[in-house]
DNA sequence: CTGGAAGAATAGCTGTGGCTATACAAGCGA
DNA sequence: TCGCTTGTATAGCCACAGCTATTCTTCCAG
């Protein structure tokens, strides 16, 4: 049932729900509640970031890959995602059509210039926002962690300001 | 069927057997490639917090639906997320059965009490990091679209820092 | 040179989150 | 009351990202 399990969301102060529905009828509104199609295009983007996610970490974990040990075999990208080898297989499919990478059957990925470009896009990203995140405390593992799910959320206005207070040395925190 | 219990609590006890260390320590070439099980726990728990940043997404636009204007209906739910309302009115049954709301038909959506504190939790959650892109500069639309993504990826040790720094009116950025 | 192990490909299933088209219910105004 | 408008429910489609089980290929060891 409920999340109970999760840290991410225990931690909370304390939570105090008041709905208050009846005083909120004819009151002005008060509302946090931005104009709708703002709310919907904010939307609309992080759903489109969802979308690229996976490619992009896929892309950057292959380079690391190829970086690190001259290939990216199937077993090591699926070992290190966490899931199984033909979940890989069918990604990289769709890499290639994409035209991410390159495949050679039973012989191993390569990526494009397209797909270096974009690996070291995020890699760079990657970066900055883990290096960030140490940058106002946080410790090296939930800096990791929490970079990996971050980075994809981050625009370039974002990502600036970030790399703007790491060169700073972080601040005063 | 509810939110499964967090990877990071489970353990995972014969995937630990081999960290390899040996092996790790000595190489360290130029490689960013940290230990493999430490890697695929990172994409576990972004994936892990994939899953639930939908129904927290829902819960809390409900929410503020419900402050704002006495009810939450599927029209409104559906323009807000950008989304058709057939999308909506599915993803309410799933919420239903996992007991965050609870449904009458043609009438409304209320909020049941574990739904509620979703919801507290993440809008708490949502604000502090939107607060703090405000805090090291970022504009406030931007700051918008960029929390919308990241809250979902924030731990409680980030969130935790993030309140810090708010509280401490940013730096001197 | 050949057999088996390891890696890659394929088949086929699941659950999720979108969509359109359409049917049904409620409520209001004439 | 009737009918129209609005809102909700349902049916049925698609794409995607997982999975297991199984079938190739390659390549190396004996």
């Amino acid at each position: 049932m409920a999340i109970q399990a999760n840290p991410w969301l225990r931690k909370t102060p304390e939570l105090k729900i008041e709905m208050n529905l009846d005083e909120n009828l004819d009151s002005e509104p008060e509302s946090s509640l931005v104009d709708p199609n703002t709310h919907m295009e904010s939307f609309r983007q992080t759903r489109h970031n969802r979308r690229t996610e996976l490619i992009e970490d896929y892309v950057e974990l292959i380079a690391d890959l190829i970086e690190d040990g001259g290939e990216a075999r199937q077993v090591d990208i699926a070992q290190r995602l966490g899931v199984a080898q033909p979940t890989v297989a069918k990604m990289l499919k769709r890499l290639a059509t994409d035209g991410y990478i390159q495949q050679r059957r039973y012989r191993g990925v390569f990526l494009t210039d397209i797909g270096m470009q974009l690996a070291e896009r995020s890699r760079e990203r990657h970066h900055i926002v883990e290096s960030f995140l140490c940058a106002i405390g946080i410790s090296v593992e939930t800096a990791r962690i929490d970079a990996e799910g971050i980075e994809h959320h981050v625009s370039p206005e974002t990502l600036e300001a970030f790399k703007r207070f790491v060169a700073r040395g972080g601040s005063s925190l």
